[in-house]
DNA sequence: TTCATTAATGTAAACGGTTACATTTGTGAA
DNA sequence: TTCACAAATGTAACCGTTTACATTAATGAA
């Protein structure tokens, strides 16, 4: 149906090298040459064909990325990062997601393998055992890392994220907080939840607080809601500071807190991680340990390009994070069931229409 | 690098041919020759080359995706709606964005063109006077709208933008709100905001308002900011009820008119359209006609991938709104510079830390 | 056992580019 | 004008599959 490249060196009356190298502008062309060359191409509608351009070039000029969930703005925004890069450099995406599940890993990079893109840019649930990235290793696609934590001979970009959950347990102390928790994703499929937390114990170590009290809950749905029950039954032992692995879960914290008429931040601060632009938008304003998103993504794109024109890269980029405050932590009160501010908050909420 | 069909056919002593079909499934082979190929693959490592295939039997497996920008979760949304049907069917996706212009909109298409994508997906500036779309057509290559307004003889997967725009006249009327405005984005970059528009004013013209303001604006800094300082120079006369053209807009617009010590609700009303997820936990939560994105993009990329294989598609597919109540749009009141609730709030927001 | 039929396998030509190498054309000096 | 050399262009092999068509092997009836 459409032109080849043949159909426009018929036209034009020269051979297909004189038209590849027309288009590619890889050899000079005679004005004349060039010109006929151009006429054919605009009256066939002639538009090179990449599939061709690859299995002749053996490369596609295209970049796997792989994320564990479309609808977490994280994510989205380091994807953000990495589109700009790419076209800037003239690459296209080819954009999966994995569910969080390392099953879903290697199916996504098996088709990104079998597509033969030139690299990879990939967030995993554990880079030090996953079979993903042995396929990427034994395949020698090149591939980058974004947020997982850095791995022997694993080019990753990501933050310090056992520093940054010292710094929230700091932050906590600095407000006056004693009894400390933590709600986190699942440690199996987020390596990095894992950093925080140990980060996290440490700082309250180092603080010489009681040592934080810890719960994996999946992020959604029941789960969630019965672990803060649990949590929350005797609140006279109950934490009065949680972290929350990520911002969306403490999102949804807050919202189940609230269910169970605990105020934040009078009664229960929280402190998120991650730094979603919309979280200085919520109620309470959402504090929490901002990561660099887009320039991470861009920052690993430009690495991954940089590598596949030849140039090396530095095996891992730690990039700076820094604290946001926000409404949703404050002082240290008292955590009992007769609250006043919480009783206040309540009633003003949900009182419209 | 890479073995080929041919590395194993040569070691299991077969003809490409039958590796091939072996592969492929698309013809028996005999048991003791398929183990025999099997072997060889798994010692070979063996990963059939799609750009290969691809050139073979021309098509690519993959659908190209267009959107304006990635960081708004409106478009994510959709994304995540096509993803799982895609992958469902075996489609890769290629992603792209153009950040509302018309004219990145024509170079990211030609790329996907290049490309040899089966299908798009987009959401275009003006459907009905759009170079993409025209390079789509002429290419004779299948794809489906989403979010844009149906336009003849193009397939599209939207809401009734008017109506809904409509029904938020009318929740305001129901609030007893008279003085209504809009702020939109540009028309030029979004025909849907356009129709919002015009169902916003018919809306206000049936109940016997008097017509809502619009304003047109760019979403982010000076220019919105400059709009709504101009707005509300004179709160005598300023709208008391603010549609606002998207959600990510309305919290714009909340954030500004904060700024400016105008309280929302108690001085003026908003409402928003998309419906993302985080609007509902924001401070005030956000009245916003709800689109369901998801399941736009799933049934776009479903009519696409029935019409690749053959089938028989619908041409439009008109999927329901529903207005979602929420603290921003409450009832009218007075919009005078002393406003006691206006002081109240905002001395207590940005209290911590 | 033989032969007709069917099942399994093989051969080789596409698919649409790129590019090493060969050939032709153009240029300026002698 | 002739010739050496450079610039422009052409030829054809190759990239890794699929698949129409040809061939060979297996099967079962006579």
């Amino acid at each position: 149906m459409a032109a080849t490249i043949r159909d426009v060196a018929r036209k034009a009356n020269v051979s297909v090298a004189t038209v590849s190298r027309f288009v590619n502008g890889t050899h000079k062309v005679r004005g004349e040459t060039a010109e006929r060359v151009k006429e054919a191409i605009a009256e066939l509608d002639f538009r090179p064909n990449a599939v061709g351009r690859s299995l002749s070039t053996s490369h596609t000029k295209s970049l796997g990325v792989v994320i564990p969930s479309i609808s977490n703005p994280v994510f989205s925004e380091a994807v953000a990062g990495i589109t700009n890069e790419a076209k800037q450099q003239g690459y296209s995406l080819m954009l999966t997601s994995t569910n969080y599940d390392p099953e879903e890993e290697q199916s996504v990079v098996e088709t990104l393998l079998e597509n033969r893109v030139d690299g990879v840019l990939l967030t995993v649930a554990d880079p030090e055992n996953s079979a993903a990235l042995d396929m990427l290793r034994n395949a020698r696609t090149p591939f980058f890392l974004i947020y997982n934590q850095p791995v022997e001979q694993t080019p990753t970009v990501t933050v310090d994220n056992v520093l940054a959950g010292q710094e929230v347990a700091e932050q906590f102390a600095v407000l006056g907080h004693t009894r400390l928790g933590m709600i986190s994703g699942r440690f199996t499929t987020s390596d990095r939840a894992l950093a925080r937390k140990n980060g996290f114990l440490k700082g309250a170590a180092n603080l010489k607080l009681p040592a934080p009290v810890i719960c994996e809950a999946d992020h959604e749905g029941r789960a969630l809601e019965q672990t803060l029950k649990a949590l929350y039954q005797d609140l006279s032992t109950a934490p009065t500071a949680l972290f929350c692995s990520n911002d969306l879960l403490a999102i949804s914290v807050i919202g189940y807190l609230r269910k169970q008429d605990i105020s934040v931040p009078q009664q229960v601060s929280v402190i998120g991680f991650d730094g979603i632009d919309v979280g200085s938008h919520f109620y309470p304003s959402l504090a929490t340990m901002v990561q660099p998103s887009q320039e991470m993504g861009a920052a690993a794109a430009k690495q991954l390009l940089a590598r596949l024109s030849g140039g090396d890269i530095k095996e891992a980029l730690i990039l700076p994070h820094v604290f946001r405050p926000g409404e949703s932590a404050g002082p240290a009160g008292k955590l009992t069931p007769a609250s006043s501010p919480n009783l206040s908050q309540n009633t003003r909420r949900r009182s419209t229409t």
